[in-house]
DNA sequence: AGCATTTTGCGCTGATCTGCGCTAAATCAG
DNA sequence: CTGATTTAGCGCAGATCAGCGCAAAATGCT
């Protein structure tokens, strides 16, 4: 039973946009933050029929990233008319921290290549808005991983302390405090109760996250 | 000149979901938060061409609610498959927080009605996840609110920190402590260096938020 | 004029946080 | 065994913040 307006117009009668999402893939690549580009541009596709957008997003990263098991977070939807020549077309923006790992084979395909992502020459070289895209996605992340300890999981269970702070330099852009960030950060962390071995100098202490997920699995 | 893709279609060749704005109308009444209920809905409409989000937001509150010169802000976008019978349907979910006297007129007609904000037995009547629409909202007004003395200019100037600390009050659910709140918002307010007329006790200072754009004027 | 009322302002205490210098601890290299 | 290296840990000073009690100030009421 197909449902009819008023008019008796369906809903496909009516003008509707396409819908696109766009995702962010940042990762720590050479002590920074790093974005994925594939032909110059985030990684993408069109919405499909019976898809969330969640879906698309994960497929997108499968098909153009070889990228899977990840959970992308939406950023906001963005809509300037003029935003794409192809016609109208909304884009519904992600973000998705990855272990640069993970985009090894991605990268070994023609026209798949990192770019630094707070680098402003960068940015303005996208096309359809996405400099502005990457722009939301750096400002979401460092947001993320200043309130908790490697929040997308990029770091391998255990990992030591200035494992943690390395990691946290290069997202932040800027090394937070040793002590400061210590003592914020083991209050998020549950010591193994082990410690690094082999190596000059005291070992050190090694900590997991407070959550039970393994880091490769998809969050809720 | 009609772009085609690599398989000669254009993008109305391709199935794509309708797309709505529901807005979030919150105001304070009765001295807590208040969601506007048009129909027992919020207030929303399709996407029409060549609008942008923020357009089809504007004139769904002018069209539902009698609403001009505000400026909403996007949440997020809800899209589960199963939200909305009449079809494939994205809804872009805003918010958007209006004083009350200038809901009084839409208040006037038939169907639409002010209902508690944080009443979880309000949020589950509504149709399409409206009541995680309103959540959500609920949830980042009160973020704004504790970061900036009436960010949504709900209050005419000048106002008192009486009533300013009145309206915080009804919009966080809870009483902030009076020296605290004081010593955190006067340093982001103006002092108007005038005083209250009138009543017993000793006159109130008066103040304007930092902003120079008049409390009725759409923002950037 | 005195009192009640209301707001402003602040001194004070205790708690919390940051940053730093420095030593102890636990290794490996020589 | 000694020294170098690296991490852990912490004492401390200074800064900042929250909360509270209370008095001063500025009104209106009686």
């Amino acid at each position: 039973m197909v449902w009819r307006d008023e008019h008796g117009k369906r809903l496909e009668d009516y003008p509707r946009p396409s819908v696109a999402v766009d995702t962010a893939v940042l990762t720590v690549d050479d002590g920074r933050l790093a974005v994925l580009l594939a032909g110059g541009a985030l990684p993408g596709t069109f919405l499909h029929p019976g898809e969330t957008l969640a879906d698309a997003v994960l497929r997108s990263l499968r098909d153009k990233a070889g990228v899977v098991g990840r959970s992308p977070r939406q950023l906001r939807v963005f809509d300037k008319p003029s935003r794409d020549p192809r016609g109208w077309v909304l884009s519904v923006a992600h973000v998705d921290m990855v272990p640069v790992a993970e985009l090894a084979a991605a990268l070994t395909h023609g026209g798949v290549r990192l770019a630094p992502a707070d680098d402003a020459s960068v940015l303005v070289g996208l096309p359809y808005e996405q400099g502005e895209i990457v722009a939301a996605a750096v400002e979401a992340v460092r947001a993320e991983y200043r309130a908790e300890p490697d929040p997308s999981a990029l770091l391998d269970e255990p990992f030591t302390l200035a494992e943690l702070r390395g990691l946290h330099t290069a997202v932040l852009g800027e090394e937070p405090m040793r002590d400061t960030f210590r003592r914020y950060m083991e209050a998020r962390l549950k010591s193994t109760g082990e410690t690094t071995d082999g190596g000059r100098g005291r070992p050190s202490r090694t900590w997991r996250r407070m959550s039970a997920i393994p880091a490769a699995a998809t969050r809720g």
